[in-house]
DNA sequence: CCTCATACTTAGCCAGACTAACTTAGTTGA
DNA sequence: TCAACTAAGTTAGTCTGGCTAAGTATGAGG
């Protein structure tokens, strides 16, 4: 096989498109829609700001806002404020969140494990050493 | 390396997140959002009913209808019949959608090589492995 | 202080997803 | 043959999730 960026680019747009639609189709009708899913599992770690949580999903500021009062409203988090600047609110997750996100978690993996067990040590492996270089992309 | 369907499929679950977040950072801002770049792309090699559509993209009927409509509004897909069952509408790319199509292509794909160049050959081989494999997924 | 920058929130818009209900066209069986 | 059912799309109404513009409150600097 050569070593072609420019082939090997083609071929990753169309498995590219394969597992955006293979996504949607298992995330479809789902409890937890996928952008809630995505901000409990920001932070999983601990609280977190505003401005961090908008940054990493790639969303301005008002968009995250509205995302954080429904979380809330659902309480699944919870608004706090940072001693040291009056300006920053952080958010964390209350227990009721915690629980529902490994909750979650734990489907998709489960999910997800379900489908490399049909595949052959040979495949996962593939898939094992590409995954540090998919990483590394962006 | 161990070979751990549940532990692959944990990592998975990472990299797969950071795919979204980066695909769309990519698609932000662009002239055709990616939904009508799929939708268009579903279409490169001829005619389809709507109800492909529909099940390809993993969305209701009355979603792609308005996708459809929107297109056709913007002259790059026209509406065809079926001559053999009335109730078949059949879509199809105009020559202006053809066009647009192939230049958001062309651009997703410099795009993506660009990122590609700046991997080792390794890396790349890496990556060409594990494609089959992804699109075996699902 | 006064001004400017920063961190959010609010308000209003648009795309894209859903379900329910409607229209039109085939299909089937008494 | 035609009444009832099924299938393909569209329309209408609602919700999520994205954006920009504008407002509020706080911090920082001259």
């Amino acid at each position: 096989m050569r070593d072609d960026p420019d082939a090997l680019a083609e071929q990753m747009s169309v498995v590219l498109r394969h597992l955006v639609l293979l996504l949607r189709r298992t995330v479809a009708g789902q409890p937890v829609t996928s952008q809630q899913y995505a901000v409990l599992g920001s932070l999983k770690q601990g609280p977190r700001r505003m401005t961090e949580l908008a940054e990493e999903h790639a969303v301005q500021l008002p968009t995250m806002t509205v995302q954080i009062n429904r979380l809330e409203e659902a309480g699944l988090v919870a608004r706090g404020g940072d001693p040291a600047d009056a300006r920053v609110r952080t958010v964390e997750l209350t227990g009721e969140g915690r629980t529902r996100l490994l909750a979650v978690q734990r489907a998709r993996i489960a999910h997800l494990a379900h489908e490399l067990a049909a595949l052959t040590p040979d495949e996962r492996a593939a898939l094992a050493a590409a995954l540090p270089v998919l990483a590394k992309l962006g």
